[in-house]
DNA sequence: TCGAATGTCTAGCGGTGCTAGCAAGTTTTT
DNA sequence: AAAAACTTGCTAGCACCGCTAGACATTCGA
């Protein structure tokens, strides 16, 4: 027989769940306290208590890990910009207050965004087969931009208009851009975009 | 004595110029083809005919070769933007030939690219003591950006254009954006910059 | 000619991701 | 209730990584 036991079955389920999300939870905590260089298998295997070969019964390899854990970083990503976009402050407003959103998201969850934008991943972006945390963060992104998109096509707007922020957050991180002309430097993109 | 025979002095100096070119030159075409987690050191001695430690006496570790190359990536990425910018288009050609070139770079040398943006590194921009590749290149952009800046800051109107092409480069090359929609965005991002 | 300095190599340390194979526990069948 | 089948987790180990200590040969200066 297949089956199990069904009156056990839900609870192993719910616990193989749970450590699932301690995997995922540990791996973004240490990523976050010491970089990515510092999450391997045997750190992580200690913290959740159990031996090596557990993580490869959860996940493939170190590689889905990260996936996984940046796809948390999308939802919240995505949370975070919805809040963001009261949408009583103007398409200009809004535009900008997304940008902040995406700006700090950045600098206060660095490894959560260094997963979902420079960490080796099997992401799949704007395919059929792409996972929804990423279409969602999308369409907010198009919700947002698009009204500041006039005669330009509202697609190719929204990826220009994204592309130009996260490039300048992704600079500033690294270390690129001077930080005292931050917020400066944000509000200037943003008027460029919705043209003065 | 210090000093060494003053007649073989200089062709020893001379080879070990060239052999650390080797390295170079090797870790380069190796990250080219196999992407840079296969630049390994037993693999960048096996193909400059000398064992692993011998790499050490010309770089400090592993990240020093990686930052080398960087600043070769940088030298040439600020050549070929120089060469783009013709100067005889007006400033909304030159700037939309720059970013054409930052584009195409990306695009042909990506190992290059992820050294010079992506890769750990102890390079150090913008600092008293960044290098002067480094240096040049912002030069250009800002010799190139700056006639577009109107009453804006020019270098703050700098670091907001480059950071914006550089965006574009970097989720199109990581395939976050649609590819057949690639020149066209471009252009809108060059048009939005100068302001229609 | 002989000691010193230089250059290079072999061997190995502690770490990595990942897996084979075993042992214990649990469930199903007889 | 006993046996068989399956599940679960572990120990141990493989091949590879960056990096270095120490031995060896060669070249150099006196």
């Amino acid at each position: 027989m297949i089956r199990n036991n069904p009156t056990t079955e839900g609870r192993k389920e719910r616990e193989r769940a749970e450590r699932r999300a301690r995997i995922l939870a540990e791996a973004r905590a240490l990523a976050e306290a010491e970089g990515w260089a510092a999450v391997t298998t045997r750190k992580l295997a200690q913290r959740i208590e159990y031996s090596q070969p557990v993580l490869y019964s959860h996940f493939a390899n170190m590689e889905a890990i990260v996936t996984a854990v940046a796809l948390e970083g999308a939802a919240e990503l995505t949370a975070a910009m919805r809040e963001a976009r009261t949408g009583d402050c103007g398409p200009f407003g809004d535009t900008l207050a997304v940008a902040r959103a995406y700006q700090s998201f950045a600098a206060t969850s660095p490894a959560l965004f260094e997963a979902m934008f420079t960490m080796p991943t099997s992401l799949e972006f704007g395919g059929p087969n792409s996972p929804q945390e990423l279409v969602d963060a999308f369409v907010v992104l198009l919700e947002t931009f698009s009204p500041m998109a006039g005669d330009r096509d509202p697609e190719t707007f929204t990826e220009m208009a994204w592309s130009a922020i996260h490039g300048q957050v992704v600079l500033d991180l690294g270390g690129r851009l001077r930080p005292q002309e931050r917020k400066r430097r944000m509000e200037m993109l943003v008027r460029a975009l919705v043209g003065e």
